[in-house]
DNA sequence: CAACTAATCATCCTGCACTA
DNA sequence: TAGTGCAGGATGATTAGTTG
């Protein structure tokens, strides 16, 4: 790019005699204000070709700038990931190659459970997993933090697992279990609930989440073996009535009747507590004021 | 037996409390 | 303040159960 000149159209020789006085003449006085317009004239013209030069040296500079830029940003990047040493990889393909190898027949090393994390023991296996799957060869590229997150990770199950097998924690581990099953009960419910809403229906349904829903409790009433039905005490009647409907349009639909469990009885409200995390927004039309 | 739903299990993740 | 332990929960794969 080159600058825009500054183009003065200045005679190049003088009108009449130069040097007199202003006051002397008119002509004079114009002379020596031609004289200085042109002077300005010639001093712009070089400020500007100055400032082109410039401007062509910084254009010049500025791929390399952008690039050792955009070089550094990207390293940024990567270490503000890797600086906070990562507690979990959310890379499921390392999660994936940890716990192979960890379970792997032939591995002799793997993690004590009823000791802690920073055991010498888990240490060791830790640091054993670590080398072996960055020696890998289509693995080289991960860097360590990745392989040992994923490692903590995959010990915190192992973990897991063991505690829930200890004696004194049975009944604990049985609460766990059913509170997962009651779960997945009420997220199939919402999801199926979901699948028969109207139009109009969509404003008040938009926020209804699982902890919304009834819970299912196995029962039998005359023999016949279903669920009980609890609904959340927190639950509007405005929300309370829509589910009603969604259900029994549900049930109005044969296949879904001669699939699903039956549905025998209302029982007392659920002892379930309001969900803590609810947004005012979402309880809108959804809770009951307490 | 095929087509489903429901349950179970292993795993991974989030978020919080605690502490060295 | 980073790391650890832990509870709660989401997800996906697999298995069990049911029904036409």
């Amino acid at each position: 790019m080159t600058g825009r000149r500054l183009a003065f159209n200045y005679p190049s020789t003088p009108l009449h005699g130069r040097d007199r006085p202003l006051s002397a003449s008119p002509q004079t006085g114009e002379k020596k204000l031609l004289n200085a317009i042109s002077g300005l004239s010639r001093r712009l013209t070089l400020l500007a070709a100055d400032v082109n030069k410039q401007f062509t040296v910084v254009n010049s500079r500025l791929p390399s700038i952008e690039d050792r830029l955009a070089a550094l940003e990207s390293k940024n990047c990567v270490e503000e990931t890797n600086s906070k040493k990562r507690r979990r990889v959310n890379n499921p393909k390392i999660a994936e190659v940890v716990r192979r190898l960890h379970n792997s027949e032939t591995n002799c090393r793997r993690y004590k459970p009823e000791q802690g994390q920073t055991s010498p023991h888990n240490e060791a296996v830790t640091s054993y997993l670590l080398g072996a799957i960055s020696a890998s060869p289509d693995l080289h590229d991960v860097d360590n933090d990745t392989i040992v997150s994923a490692c903590k990770t995959y010990y915190e199950t192992v973990r897991k697992n063991f505690k829930y097998k200890q004696p004194d924690l049975a009944s604990r581990a049985e609460a766990v279990k059913s509170s997962a099953r009651s779960r997945s009960r009420r997220k199939r419910l919402l999801e199926a609930r979901q699948s028969v809403l109207a139009e109009d229906e969509v404003d008040l349904w938009k926020s209804a989440s699982v902890d919304l829903m009834s819970d299912e409790e196995d029962g039998i009433v005359d023999g016949v073996s279903g669920w009980i039905v609890r609904p959340p005490s927190f639950r509007s009647q405005e929300l309370t009535e829509l589910c009603a409907k969604l259900q029994s349009r549900l049930e109005a639909i044969p296949k879904y009747r001669a699939t699903h469990h039956r549905r025998l009885q209302n029982g007392p409200n659920s002892d379930r507590r309001p969900p803590v995390t609810y947004s005012s927004e979402a309880a809108n039309g959804h809770l009951t004021v307490l």
